[in-house]
DNA sequence: TATTGTTATACTCTATAACTATA
DNA sequence: TATAGTTATAGAGTATAACAATA
């Protein structure tokens, strides 16, 4: 039985652990939703940081960049990365100092700047990019192809709906 | 519409843009889960803090503390938590200095201590444990049964994957 | 020798707000 | 007036390693 909440060697005390018989069934997902994403997140930051010296804020700037050739503004970073404008100055700060991007003023907004990838930060971001995939794909090999497309199926409502609820809730921080 | 480039209001950018046609569908599936993960975790992150002034990681480890009565030690605690355990010292002095975890000294073994809620870090618990669940429900409210049932079932199935491959390459951190 | 927990340190990310310069 | 981005600051989490006390 996939739900359990006695512990075995297949099921590991975690965040999970601390949901009770009684406890609602939406908690209970969230937190397996939860402790699944933070386990490869986890795994993720590690080899980062030891193989590369980066991090995953800056992975994703670099991957959001490396997606839209033309280079983003920070407004633009700052809504897809979901972290303030002050926050994406500082990372963008770091990449710049070590020459994986640059700023780009543009004639028709002088407020406003476009961050792209040089060519030394696409080389870099594609090596990066190399092995996390490889490290993604690992992970993700045994799960069965059926359980594979249910879950991105899934998540997906998931995302719709709880991107409705926030709009109502806490429209445009 | 809080986006410009070629998205519908149900596909806002953000993490997973940076997917592009080639990429892998486990790269695909790992940003969704990322992505719906983040986003949750910034709305509770949010409201702990506004309305509770408090933080997840001091959350989890007082509900850790709550699903197991007898209380735990800090070892145990640095496990389930998936961090050192450096920084559940450091979480911990700030509970016990809000009056909210004791630390009680074992006679078995000298080394070790049992953290537990206080009475007034139960009541504390409480509160912000019943208000995390009204968040988790209005959040999930309109996830059709079948989907939530699917979800639960198959993340469990990630879960056992990802664990089976961390415990071959990083054995015990 | 190994384990439990603490201390110290350096770094990064986060949140907030005041500020500038443009629009 | 509103927007784009910067600056400043305070606080929190994280990783690492050295350490003391105990097993």
């Amino acid at each position: 039985m996939y739900d359990s909440t006695s512990t075995t060697a297949l099921n590991p005390l975690d965040l999970e652990s601390r949901v009770g018989p009684n406890d609602h069934q939406n908690l209970r997902l969230w937190l397996r939703l939860l402790s699944c994403s933070n386990f490869i997140e986890n795994e993720i930051r590690s080899r980062l940081r030891t193989e590369f010296q980066t991090t995953p804020p800056r992975f994703d700037l670099m991957a959001q960049l490396h997606s839209s050739r033309g280079g983003l503004s920070m407004s633009e970073l700052s809504k897809r990365m979901m972290v303030t404008n002050g926050n994406i100055t500082g990372i963008t700060d770091q990449l710049e100092k070590d020459g994986i991007v640059e700023r780009i003023q543009l004639a028709s907004d002088r407020r406003s700047s476009l961050i792209r990838l040089t060519t030394k930060g696409r080389r870099y971001y594609k090596r990066i990019a190399n092995a996390h995939d490889v490290w993604i794909n690992t992970l993700f090999t045994s799960l069965p192809e059926a359980t594979h497309r249910s879950l991105l199926k899934h998540l997906n409502e998931l995302k719709q709906v709880t991107r409705v609820f926030s709009s109502n809730s806490t429209e445009a921080h």
